[in-house]
RNA sequence: GCCCCCUUCGUCUAGUGGCCUAGGAUGCAGGAUUCUCAGUCCUGAGACAGGGGUUCAAAUCCCCUAGGGGGUACCA
C-alpha cells in the first residue's frame, strides 16, 4: 500500500480565503491523521509577476493555523519544483507523449471558429462537443504549418465511446458520458498548460494519493481521470468536499461580493468590529484583512486554535455531540467518512462561542502580551515595555476576566488610557445613571466619602460604599450604577469597584466632578459623547 | 440549454430501515445568580423541501417535482 500524500494549491492571489483555509485544513488533516504528507503547490501558472509577495500572507495563514506543509515552498521537497511555473518541461513532456500516441491533437480552429460553431450548435439545441475538424488535416500539412509557425492549442483526444466513473470519497459513486466531454484544450497557443492538465501532470508527479478538493472541481474530474489514463498513471482516490458559503446562505462564500456580505446578518458584526478596530491600529486603510480572508482572525486577535476549530467543525463532524476539540483530538479523529456533502454557510456565532472557549484556557501572561499590542498600536499605551504600563494592563486583563473574548476587546475600555479631562460619556448611560432626581445629590456626597477614604482598593471600597448606603438606608444599586458612569462614562463594564481601584482616587474625584458638572449643565447634552 | 452535486431546528450538525413522541451545539426567549456587562445554571420555543411508491415499519431505500449550488473557457 502506497503511502499517503494529500495536497494543497493555492495561486498568490495576496491573500488567503477562510474557505480555501478550511480545504487546506481538511488535506492537512488526512495527512496528519494517517502519517502521511501534506504537500504545498504554488499555482503560479500565468501570473508571473511579484508572486513572492504574493504568495507570502499564504504562507502565513499556514503558519498562524500552525498547518505545516511537508514538501512546497521554503521547505523543497523530493517531487520539486513546487511552483507550476517552473514545471514546464514536465508539461510540455507530457503532451509530447500524448501527441506521439495519437491521444491528443493539434488544433488549428481559431477561437472564432469555434465560438460561432458552438454558438450554432446552441441555438440547434445540442450540445456542442468541438468538430475534431483537425484530426482530418494531413500530416505533412502540420508539418508545413509548425514549420510557418501557425498558431494552435493541443487539445486531448476523448474517447467518446465510454463512461467515466470515479468513486468519491464523500459522494460515492458518480458516473459521466464520455460522448459529452468536449476536447479539452491542454496547451494554450503560446505553449501554457490549462489548470486541468497541469494539475494531472503534477499530481502524478508528487505521487499524490488524494485528492481532496472543493466540490467545484467535482466537474473536472471526468476530463482529469481520461488524463490519467491516457498518461498511464496510477489513479488518485478522489474526494470533493463542499465548499464554504457566506454565512446562512448557500452559495459559495467569494470575495467579490464583500460589500453584500456587510448586509449579511452574521457577518455584519464582524465588519462592525473591523471598523472599529482595524482603524485604531493602523490598519484601516489599504489591504484591510476583511472576514473572507484568513488574515482577519488573525488581526482582529482570534485564537488559531478557535479557528482551527470553527473550521474543521464546518462540514465535518466528530459525532452527535462533541463541539469543542483541540487540534489533536481533530487529528485523531478525522476521517473523510465523516465530512458531509451539503455545502455549510461559514458559522460565525459557532466562532465566537468557541473563540470564548478556547480564549479561557490562555495564560495571564499572553493575555497581558496580546493586549498590551493592541494597547500599543493603538497609542492607547507609550511603552509597552515600562513596568508601571504591563502592570496596571496586567491588573486591567484579570479584572476584565471572560469578557475578553478576542483580544482586540481591550481596546473597548479606553477610558482606563484616556486623560480624566477627555474621556468621552456616553449619553445613553449619563441620561439613565446620572441625570436622574436625587442621583447628583447622591454622587456628591458619595464623593466625599471616596475622597476620605484611607485605602483605594477593591475590597475596601466595596465595604466603604456598603457601609455609606447603609447608613443611608439606601441600595447599593442606586449609588453604584452612577458612580460606574460618572468614572468610566459608561454604563457597563468590569466590576466597579475594580474600576476605581484601577483608576485610583485622583482620576476619579476628577471624573465625578466632571460628572457633577454634566449633571448640573442644563441641556448640557452637548459636552456629552463628544469624543475628540 | 446540457452535465453533475446538494436539501434535518434561524445556523452548524447527529442520524446508514425499528433505539426518533428526531439528539447536541450555537443563536433566540424566559428565569436564577450579580453593582452593570460578560459568565455560569435552569426552563422554553424551534427541523426531516413537497408528492408518490417499496416495507409490518422510512429522516433513512426507489421514482417524480420543486428549490439551491457548481460546471459547461486558450480561468483556477
Amino acid at each position: 500500500m502506497s503511502a499517503i500524500r494529500t495536497r494543497f494549491a493555492p495561486s498568490p492571489t495576496g491573500y488567503m480565503h477562510i474557505g480555501g483555509m478550511r480545504t487546506a485544513l481538511f488535506n492537512w488533516l488526512f495527512a496528519r491523521h494517517h502519517g502521511g504528507r501534506f504537500v504545498l503547490r504554488i499555482d503560479d501558472t500565468d501570473r508571473e509577476r511579484n508572486v513572492e509577495s504574493a504568495l507570502a500572507p499564504i504562507l502565513d495563514a499556514f503558519r498562524w493555523l500552525e498547518l505545516d506543509w511537508d514538501e512546497g515552498p521554503e521547505v523543497g521537497g523530493t517531487c520539486g519544483p513546487y511552483f507550476q511555473s517552473q514545471r514546464g518541461a514536465l508539461y510540455t513532456e507530457a503532451v509530447q507523449r500524448l501527441l506521439a500516441e495519437g491521444k491528443a491533437y493539434r488544433c488549428f480552429e481559431t477561437p472564432e471558429q469555434i465560438r460561432a460553431a458552438r454558438d450554432e450548435a446552441e441555438a440547434d439545441g445540442r450540445t456542442f462537443l468541438g468538430t475534431r475538424r483537425s484530426l482530418e488535416i494531413d500530416d505533412d500539412r502540420i508539418a508545413e504549418w509548425l514549420e510557418a509557425g501557425q498558431p494552435h492549442v493541443v487539445r486531448f483526444l476523448v474517447p467518446r465511446d465510454r463512461s467515466v466513473v470515479i468513486d468519491d470519497v464523500v459522494r460515492g459513486r458518480v458516473e459521466w458520458d464520455g460522448g459529452l466531454i468536449p476536447d479539452p484544450v491542454i496547451l494554450r497557443g503560446d505553449g501554457s498548460p490549462l489548470y486541468n492538465f497541469a494539475t494531472v501532470v503534477d499530481d502524478a508527479g508528487m505521487e499524490i494519493s488524494h485528492v481532496i478538493r472543493a466540490e467545484e472541481h467535482l466537474s473536472n474530474t471526468p476530463v482529469q481521470v481520461l488524463l490519467h489514463e491516457a498518461l498511464g498513471h496510477v489513479l488518485p482516490t478522489f474526494a470533493h468536499v463542499p465548499y464554504v458559503a457566506a454565512p446562512g446562505t448557500q452559495e459559495k462564500l467569494s470575495k467579490r461580493k464583500l460589500e453584500k456580505y456587510r448586509n449579511n446578518p452574521q457577518f455584519r458584526r464582524l465588519f462592525e468590529s473591523a471598523d472599529a478596530v482595524l482603524p485604531r491600529i493602523g490598519r484601516g486603510g489599504d489591504g484591510r484583512p476583511d472576514p473572507v480572508m484568513v488574515e482577519y482572525y488573525d488581526v482582529m486577535g482570534y485564537l488559531p486554535e478557535a479557528v482551527f476549530n470553527a473550521l474543521a467543525r464546518l462540514g465535518w463532524s466528530l459525532d452527535d455531540r462533541t463541539e469543542i476539540m483541540s487540534r489533536e483530538t481533530i487529528t485523531e479523529a478525522f476521517t473523510l467518512e465523516r465530512v458531509v456533502k451539503s455545502p455549510a454557510g461559514l458559522d460565525i456565532d459557532k466562532l465566537a462561542s468557541l473563540q470564548a472557549h478556547w480564549m479561557t484556557q490562555r495564560p495571564a501572561d499572553e493575555r497581558l502580551e496580546r493586549c498590551l499590542g493592541y494597547l500599543g498600536d493603538a497609542g492607547l499605551v507609550e511603552d509597552v515595555a515600562d513596568p508601571s504600563v504591563r502592570d496596571f494592563v496586567g491588573r486591567l486583563v484579570v479584572a476584565m476576566g471572560e469578557r475578553l473574548k478576542v483580544y482586540s476587546d481591550v481596546l473597548e475600555f479606553d477610558e482606563f488610557f484616556v486623560a480624566d479631562d477627555v474621556m468621552v460619556f456616553d449619553e445613553r448611560a449619563v441620561k439613565k445613571r446620572l441625570r436622574k432626581e436625587g442621583v447628583p445629590e447622591l454622587l456628591a456626597a458619595f464623593r466625599e466619602c471616596l475622597a476620605a477614604a484611607e485605602r483605594f482598593d477593591a475590597g475596601e471600597l466595596e465595604i466603604l460604599m456598603k457601609g455609606w448606603v447603609e447608613e443611608r438606608d439606601l441600595k447599593i444599586g442606586q449609588i453604584i450604577h452612577a458612580v460606574r458612569v460618572a468614572v468610566t462614562g459608561k454604563s457597563s463594564g468590569i466590576g466597579m469597584f475594580e474600576c476605581l481601584e484601577l483608576l485610583g482616587p485622583e482620576s476619579v474625584l476628577a471624573r465625578i466632578d466632571r460628572a457633577l458638572l454634566l449633571c448640573g449643565s442644563i441641556g448640557g447634552s452637548a459636552t456629552v459623547a463628544d469624543p475628540s
